[in-house]
DNA sequence: CCAGAAGTACGAAGAAACTCGAACATATCG
DNA sequence: CGATATGTTCGAGTTTCTTCGTACTTCTGG
């Protein structure tokens, strides 16, 4: 995964209320290839997996999820997320919390959220 | 990409008309991590897209989408979609051609194939 | 101010993927 | 049979992930 697409701190959820988004790509740079590399990883699809179905309505820092991984490789992990677009990051004092892009994804790929949380057909 | 899953060589449609395909993860081990893994190359993708959009009715050899790359580059993409469960061979006397599992993918993963021919919105 | 907590940055080591040439296999056609 | 076409296999070189330790930064609470 490399970072190639132009960067942009948005404010889109109430600004001066929230605290900036960390740098992600506008919404019209999110590539499928982009996401698709992201989530071919099983940490980072279960993080996204996780938001989507058990998060209540905050956003979450990394250590809400409970991974018995290394923080340095947490890190990569979320960066990982944020920059292929599926995530919005913000800094809250210490901790750095994450939500899924919701709004985001659905605009531009229609059924790709939908296609995560399905559970599987397991015949 | 590793191929961990067990494989068969299915006979799915009419068993002694068409060549037996190569083999293929059931439907079954088809796992949402080697799928995405598969479609975050750029030429995989487009493979994928140029079957579902142009191709009409039959199976297509590697020859057909007209890349210029070494045919050993190719032979190895063709594979990791195949072992990822995305596409079906067959050989037909000295090519070898592939379609896209159609069935399996609708089945198995509601709304992946839908996903991926979708003209993304760009605004 | 200091200690602890959350997380980053850097870098290194190992694994995996990508690209591609060269040699080989096999089917078809004249 | 020999030439050609399609595609494989093998291997090497390069690049990219992945994992994780260590050191560093920054915020919070006494």
């Amino acid at each position: 995964m490399v970072m190639t697409a132009s960067f942009r701190t948005n404010t889109v959820d109430a600004p001066g209320v929230l605290p900036h988004p960390l740098p992600e790509p506008s919404r019209d740079d999110i590539a499928l290839e982009a996401i698709f590399g992201a989530l071919s990883q099983p940490l980072r699809l279960t993080i996204i997996q996780k938001l989507l179905l058990e998060s209540e309505q905050y956003d979450h820092a990394c250590g809400w999820f409970g991974f018995s991984r290394p923080k340095s490789s947490l890190t990569h992990h979320f960066k990982a997320l944020r920059e292929a677009g599926l995530i919005r990051q913000r800094q809250y004092g210490l901790e750095r919390r994450s939500r899924v892009r919701i709004e985001d994804l659905d605009a531009r790929f229609p059924g790709l959220l939908d296609l995560l949380v399905a559970r599987s057909a397991q015949p």
